[in-house]
RNA sequence: GCCCGGGUAGCUCAGUUGGUCAGAGCAGGCGCCUUGUAAGCGUCAGGUCGUCGGUUCGAAUCCGACCCCGGGCUCCA
């Protein structure tokens, strides 16, 4: 009987007893490592603690404090809510249950059509605990395929994906649940449930045990509207009971930043019945923060080289039939109207009116690069169950622009376009980018390869000058052009999907566009769209809950609101409000027939950046007392003069 | 569009098995209080209980259709 060799990751060795697991290992290692430990990773994979180790090889044991071992950890807890499930509902089915990002899901059809109510997720929820207090052990099997779908015979979904997987054809999706050489894996626990997996599981399900159910929901099978719907139930899972309060906590803040909640609360946004789903109106408050960001836009673009234009919102059907939006975008549209025997749509982009600025005149090299820049609002008529707040609207405003310019120009007007972009976002307190370069599609394209190779060498190395993060989605380019997607991060860490710059090689040619080239003769230029708020509506709705609501000073709608003591302070605030208003700031005052404990908390509660309290002293020295958002304390005795220098500084630098 | 869950006063919500169940707090109006830092006191007004039909002696409550909202799926700025 010979030694096993095993290569710890930090190149240490180790020897073992010829036949030794995982586990072994761990017990061997140490005996917090051996309770720790949930699975083993061999060479790379994840493997059961219980099964043997090769000689030679380089194992790590995972625990549940590294992303592959909580990986693992949501996805056993996936199989308890199955198996919790299944015992519950005789007659029940079920089709894939994945780990996901802070959780996992499972989807589930019931006999008779049925489905889960949120108080079924109670009743599951004790049953899965009962699992776990069992410390079921997850036994892994091995057997054929013909083997499997008898075994699986009930259970229509688990046999569609064995034969998908056996015969080799099986998408990303399904990968995880069998084994691609014909022969299948599954688990067994606690003797009766089955599962096909191929893992790797925690050892037992007493590993298992900070969970929580979160909600139900309907998934089509395999993501298909054309499948069968599945009742899908969404939990989370953590290594422990701190992290999972911990999240819990921070879903709960999330909520809290709901632009919804907020736009409503601060009187910015409200969506009246009447108007129709995805339909705003802007209250004074939220069109006071819309027209300063606008402006800001505008006055970059003013700076930065761009040609304002303006376009009505509906046009003849022809120039929908032209652009091709009517082939290839029509469910997206709003429905015609008729009118003098004519049909019109209303628009759902800018660019065919850009083109047709474009094609107004002659246009010669010498006038390229030619950038037309829109605040455009389109109606798309989203799907009812995709409309969501401002971040998903039937009518919004694009910070738009179609940039024409030469082959040539390309690269350079790209490098350019994407600092300008990151330059904007900054403005708000964006400092985390992410971006996607999406390239070609594999399938059907338009445009010459020199062309799309230009393109993306260009975006490529935009990216690069600019030193933004990005992957790349092979493929992921639109028939008629490759693209940059920016994300930002905002202050809770979530990505919102803002910026495109998208190159465009079919318009140009649908519309037979072109200038006269230095030689004389005639060329077709390359089009850029691009927006880099991507919607005013969105954008806002994005600025509230990464601003939970408390907008910077320059974006605040009301800057200073200033409360006298009593009466008699009342003649000083307007005095002061007066100075602030002369010097451009956005200033009220609270008359004194509320308690000034009950001013002072409302003002807070409505985020306005400085609430001032001035009484005797104040009068007498012309000061004022500063109550800053944020600040843990009044500063008392500020001289006025230098409260509006710190103002007017701030303001500047946009704080 | 599809699945699940919801719509009660401007806002947040109570309303037990259909029978004083049309309520509370905040916000708003009007008085009093004159306040130095996160909710002073009193008082008044506000709702076709999402809409329309049905069941019933009687419906916020039960049933149906529709509208809208939320969470997902799909889609996307």
């Amino acid at each position: 009987m010979s030694d096993l060799t095993i290569i710890l990751p930090d190149g240490s060795m180790r020897t073992l007893p010829e036949g030794a697991t995982g586990a072994d290992l761990a017990a061997d290692i140490g005996p917090g490592l051996s309770k720790a430990a949930i699975i083993a990773n061999v060479d790379g994979d994840g493997r059961d603690l219980d099964r043997a180790l090769p000689d030679g090889a380089t194992v790590a044991i995972v625990t549940a404090d590294s992303d592959e071992g909580l990986q693992t950890l949501r996805h056993s807890t996936a199989h308890v809510l199955a198996q919790a499930v299944l015992e519950l509902w005789p007659g029940a089915t079920y089709a894939i249950g994945p780990p996901i990002e802070h959780g996992f899901y499972y989807d589930f059809e019931l006999p008779g059509g049925g489905t889960f109510s949120d108080d079924d997720l109670e009743v599951i929820e004790d049953r899965m605990r009962l699992i776990v207090d069992a410390d079921q052990v997850f036994e892994r099997c091995e057997i054929g395929a013909d083997e499997a779908l008898e075994l699986f015979a009930d259970h229509r979904f688990k046999r569609e994906i064995i034969e998908q997987v056996t015969s080799g054809d099986a998408d990303t999706e399904l990968a995880g649940e069998a084994a691609a050489d014909g022969t299948v894996t599954y688990y067994r626990n606690g003797g009766e449930f089955i599962d096909l997996c191929t893992g790797p599981h925690v050892p037992t399900t007493g590993h298992l045990g900070h969970f929580a159910l979160q909600k139900v929901a309907g998934a089509y099978w395999r993501g298909d509207e054309r499948q069968p719907m599945l009742q899908r139930i969404y939990g989370t899972a953590w290594a422990d009971k701190k992290a999972l309060k911990g999240h819990l906590h921070r879903l709960a803040e999330a909520e809290k930043r709901d632009h919804r909640r907020l736009a409503s609360e601060l009187d910015l946004v409200s969506w009246p019945e009447a108007l129709g789903p995805g339909l705003a109106v802007w209250h004074p408050k939220g069109a006071l923060v819309r027209k300063l960001i606008e402006d800001y836009s505008r006055a970059r673009h003013e700076a930065g080289g761009y040609d304002f234009v303006y376009s009505p919102h509906i046009a003849k059907s022809i120039l929908w039939e032209k652009s091709g939006h009517l082939d290839f975008y029509a469910d997206g549209m709003y429905p015609p109207m008729e009118v003098d025997g004519a049909t019109y749509y209303p628009k759902p982009m800018n660019c065919p009116f850009h083109v047709a600025i474009f094609q107004s005149g002659q246009r010669s090299y010498r006038d390229l690069p030619r950038r037309f820049f829109e605040l455009g609002a389109v109606y798309r008529y989203e799907l009812s169950g995709a409309i969501h707040g401002l971040l998903r609207s039937r009518g919004f405003t694009q910070d738009d622009s179609h940039i024409f310019c030469t082959p040539d120009q390309v690269p350079d007007e790209l490098s350019s376009l994407l600092d300008f972009t990151l330059s904007v976002l900054r403005a708000f307190g964006f400092e985390d980018f992410q971006a996607k370069l999406s390239t070609r599609p594999f399938e059907k394209s338009v445009g010459e390869d020199a062309l799309w190779d230009l393109a993306i060498d260009g975006l490529r190395s935009a990216l690069e000058s600019a030193g933004l993060d990005y992957v790349v989605d092979e493929g992921g380019g639109a028939f008629y052009g490759p693209k940059i997607d920016v994300d930002v991060t905002d202050a809770i860490g979530r990505p919102w999907q803002l910026s495109t710059i998208q190159l465009d090689f079919n318009l140009p040619e649908r519309f037979q566009l072109d200038y006269v080239g230095a030689d004389g003769s005639r060329h077709r230029p390359v089009m850029i769209h691009r927006a880099l708020m991507g919607s005013i509506e969105r954008f806002f709705g994005v600025l509230i809950e990464h601003y939970a609501g408390a907008f910077p000073l320059w974006l605040a709608p009301e800057q200073v609101r200033v409360l006298p003591v009593a009466d008699e302070h009342q003649a000083y605030a307007e005095s002061v409000r007066d100075h602030l208003v002369a010097a451009q700031f956005r200033a009220t005052v609270d008359p004194a027939d509320e308690p000034l404990g009950k001013r002072v908390r409302a003002g807070k509660v409505a985020k306005v950046p400085h609430v001032l309290v001035v009484g005797d002293d104040d009068a007498a020295n012309g000061t004022v007392g500063d109550n800053a958002r944020g600040a843990e304390a009044p500063e008392r005795d500020l001289p006025l003069d230098e409260f509006l220098e710190r103002l007017s500084a701030n303001v500047e630098a946009r704080l």
